[in-house]
DNA sequence: CCGCGAATTTCCGCTGCGTGCAACGTGCTT
DNA sequence: AAGCACGTTGCACGCAGCGGAAATTCGCGG
C-alpha cells in the first residue's frame, strides 16, 4: 500500500522507511492463524470453535483448519469435552523468551525477598519502546492483594515503576525509591526504583505493589528501604554501578528526622 | 492427498478417523511460520535470519516473510543489532495457558515451601498423553543445583515424577513418596508423590530433586515427610481427598524403628 | 583502497495452496 | 418433530504465497 515516491522503485532498495508496519506484507494465513491465538482471553481456559472463529473474524472452516495446523505443533489443545485451549507449546517459547534476557537468576530470589519480608506483591518491569511490561511477579500471601499478569503492558511515566524507568532522564530527578498512590490504579499504592545494567543503561525497575488502604506509616517505613536495598543489590547482581540509584535515595528516617 | 476410498467420499461423513494427525491437512504457510518459532534453540537469545531460514530448512526470502508477520505480532522482535529473537506475545500467551490449569494459586506456595524448608529444587509435574511435562519449578538457592526448564517434556514410568504419576494404577502399588537415585538423570536424585483433584484423579505430582552425592540419610529423613506432607495437602486445596495418596505413605522413621 | 562473498531485502510472474461455499451429521432446545 | 447451532468434509476457483533474480550493504582480506 505504501505509495512509490517520485522515483521510480528499484529493487533491492535497502533504505526501506520501517516506519510503517502496516498490515500488508503480512502473510494472510499466518496473520489469521496468529489472530486465533490471541482470541484467547484472560481468563477463559476453553473456547468453542465458533466463538474463536467468530472472535477472530473467519469462517468457521478456515478457524478449523488454521487451528489443526495450530494444534499439530502444540500451540493450542483440543479439549476431551469439546472446545480449544491454548498449547503447552507456547509456555516453552514463552520462558524461553525470557530466558533470552537472562534477567531471572538475580531477580527472582530479590522478588522474593521483597515479598517475603514485606508480605506484599513484587514485581519486575522493563522498558519497552513507549511503554513498560511485567516480566516477573510475586504474589503476596494475603487474601486481599493487587492482580497483575506476567507479561502484562502498562503506559511509560505513570505509576511508580513507569516513573522510576525514566527517573534518571527526569531533569529534577525524582527522590528514590519513587511513591505512587493511587496514581495509575485506584485504591492500589506501589513503591519502585530503577535497576541498571553494566553499561549504565537502566535494566528495567523493581518494587513493591499493595492495596492503597494498607500503606500506612508504619508500611512505608518497613518498604522503602527494602526497594532500595533491592534496586541497589540487583544493580550491583547485573554488573552495574548502584552510584546513580544510591545517590537519590531518600534519607533514611533515623537519619532524616 | 488422501486418495478417496474405493466409496464414493460423500461430503459430511462425520465418522472421520482422526487417528492421523499427520502433516498433512495442515496450512502450509502456518506450519512454516511455526517451525520458524521452534527454530530457537534454548539457550540462543538471538538468530540471524540465515540461521533461522537454514533451520527451518526455508528459504531466506520466505522466511523474511514470515519474520515480518510473526514481528508485525509481537511473537518475534528485531533486535537493533540485527537477527531475531523470540517476543514478548509469548510469555502473555504462555501464561494464559498456565492460568487455564487454574493450578498455580495452590502449587506456588507449596513448591516455594519445599524449596525453602530442603534447600533444593521443586518442581511440578502433569501428565500429557504417554510423557509428563514440568508446569511449575523453583530453583534450589544453592550454587549447585539441578538444572531444569518449564515447559519441558519427559518421559512417563520413569524417574521419581514419572513413576509418582502412575503410581496408584501400578498393580503393586509402590510407597509414596516415590524415590529416584540416578534413575534417568545420572547424578540426579528425586523424592516425588501424585496429587489428586475433586474427581480423584492424577492432578499431578510435586516433589523435590536434587544432586544424588547430596541426597544422604540426613536429607532423606528431611525431605521425604515434606514430600508427603505437600502431596497431601496440596490434594486438599484442591478438594480432592488425600486418602488413597497418605495410605501408600511409608512409616515415619520414627514409628518404622 | 578495492574487490570479493555473504547477508539482507525488494520486485515480480507463475502456480499450487488456501479459501469459502455447499452439504451433511449430530446434539440440543423449542 | 421440527428447528437451530455447531462441527466436519469435499471441491473448484482465484489469488496469495512462493522462490528466483537482482540490487544493495556489510565484512573481510589483499
Amino acid at each position: 500500500m505504501r505509495k512509490p515516491e517520485t522515483t521510480a522503485r528499484r529493487p533491492g532498495r535497502p533504505a526501506a522507511p520501517r516506519l510503517a508496519p502496516d498490515t500488508d506484507g503480512n502473510v494472510r494465513a499466518v496473520d489469521r492463524a496468529l489472530a486465533l491465538l490471541l482470541a484467547f482471553g484472560d481468563n477463559e481456559a476453553a473456547l468453542p470453535l465458533a466463538d474463536i472463529a467468530r472472535r477472530a473474524g473467519l469462517h468457521m472452516t478456515t478457524a478449523l483448519r488454521l487451528l489443526g495446523t495450530l494444534e499439530h505443533h502444540g500451540f493450542v489443545r483440543r479439549l476431551p469435552a469439546g472446545g480449544y485451549a491454548l498449547g503447552p507449546q507456547l509456555l516453552v517459547l514463552g520462558e524461553r523468551f525470557r530466558r533470552g534476557l537472562r534477567l531471572e537468576d538475580h531477580v527472582l530470589p530479590a522478588l522474593e525477598r521483597l515479598r517475603d519480608e514485606s508480605h506484599e506483591s513484587a514485581a519486575f518491569f522493563v522498558r519497552e519502546g513507549a511503554a513498560r511490561r511485567c516480566l516477573f511477579r510475586r504474589d503476596s500471601p494475603q487474601p486481599v492483594r493487587t492482580v497483575a499478569q506476567e507479561g502484562a503492558v502498562a503506559p511509560l511515566g505513570i505509576g511508580a515503576h513507569g516513573r522510576a524507568l525514566v527517573a534518571l532522564e527526569a531533569d529534577p530527578p525524582p527522590r528514590l525509591p519513587v511513591v505512587s498512590r493511587g496514581e495509575r490504579l485506584k485504591e492500589v499504592a506501589a513503591i519502585a526504583a530503577p535497576v541498571l545494567d553494566s553499561r549504565g543503561e537502566v535494566a528495567g525497575s523493581i518494587g513493591i505493589t499493595m492495596p492503597l488502604y494498607r500503606f500506612d506509616a508504619a508500611a512505608e517505613a518497613l518498604c522503602l528501604p527494602l526497594v532500595l536495598r533491592e534496586a541497589v543489590a540487583l544493580t550491583r547482581a547485573l554488573g552495574g554501578d548502584p552510584a546513580p540509584v544510591a545517590m537519590l535515595g531518600r534519607q533514611s528516617p533515623e537519619i532524616a528526622a
